[in-house]
DNA sequence: GTATCGATTAGC
DNA sequence: CTAATCGATACA
């Protein structure tokens, strides 16, 4: 599922307008045997949705400031859910600058934190049905732009992250990671290198 | 009850 | 490299 999402468009219909996305970044999380999993010492309230019905989201807070988006899928009782990384803006990039802070269009949805800040997801999202929106994927054959989708392991993680569940569209601008030297940033440039032969 | 850490990010 | 910042988790 980490793959098929990727250049599918994920819209967020709201009183503010519409803000919508292509998926250029995903991972899977699995639940009992991915150590890595939030699902993974059973259900809690948080990780609920995750053991719910397929197609639906699982939206979780994490470092005191952070929201994320999961796109569940399996069927319920079986946890399993697929991270959204990072967008290639679409719809409503306006008011994605405004909920960021930020001009550069590459930036604006690039990690799974940012995504959830330019779609204006919070908790309040978890759970909701995305064949019914206003949170939904888009029927629209997915715009890959040609690009490859290539596997690597799972960023930001401790534990089995050397599953090459985490997949993305090659070269494409918006997609985050280690490798991707951020204009400003100085200096991370040896380091990233070694994390990502690792 | 307290201590630790996190599917992150921005800034130095 | 670290601060921010709080819910989940582990453990006494």
């Amino acid at each position: 599922m980490a793959r098929a999402v990727l250049g599918r468009l994920l819209v967020h219909d709201t009183p503010r307008g519409r803000v919508s996305g292509l998926i250029v970044e995903a991972e899977a999380y699995r639940g009992s045997r991915d150590p890595a999993s939030h699902a993974f010492r059973g259900p809690t309230p948080r990780n609920a949705a995750m053991f719910g019905p397929p197609g639906h989201a699982y939206v979780y807070f994490t470092y005191g400031m952070h929201h994320c988006l999961n796109l569940v899928t399996e069927p319920r009782g079986r946890a399993s859910a697929v991270l959204v990384r990072a967008l290639e803006p679409v719809d409503g990039i306006r008011l994605m600058r405004r909920r960021r802070g930020v001009r550069e269009e590459a930036w604006l949805a690039r990690g799974p934190g940012n995504v959830a800040r330019c779609l204006g997801l919070t908790r309040v999202h978890d759970g909701l049905d995305l064949t019914r929106g206003p949170l939904w994927l888009s029927d629209q054959p997915a715009r890959r732009e040609g690009r490859r989708i290539v596997r690597s392991g799972r960023i930001g993680i401790r534990l089995a992250r050397e599953r090459p569940w985490r997949c993305f569209l090659v070269g494409h601008p918006c997609v985050s990671g280690p490798k991707l030297a951020r204009p400003g940033a100085g200096g991370s440039r040896g380091r990233a290198a070694a994390r990502v032969r690792g």
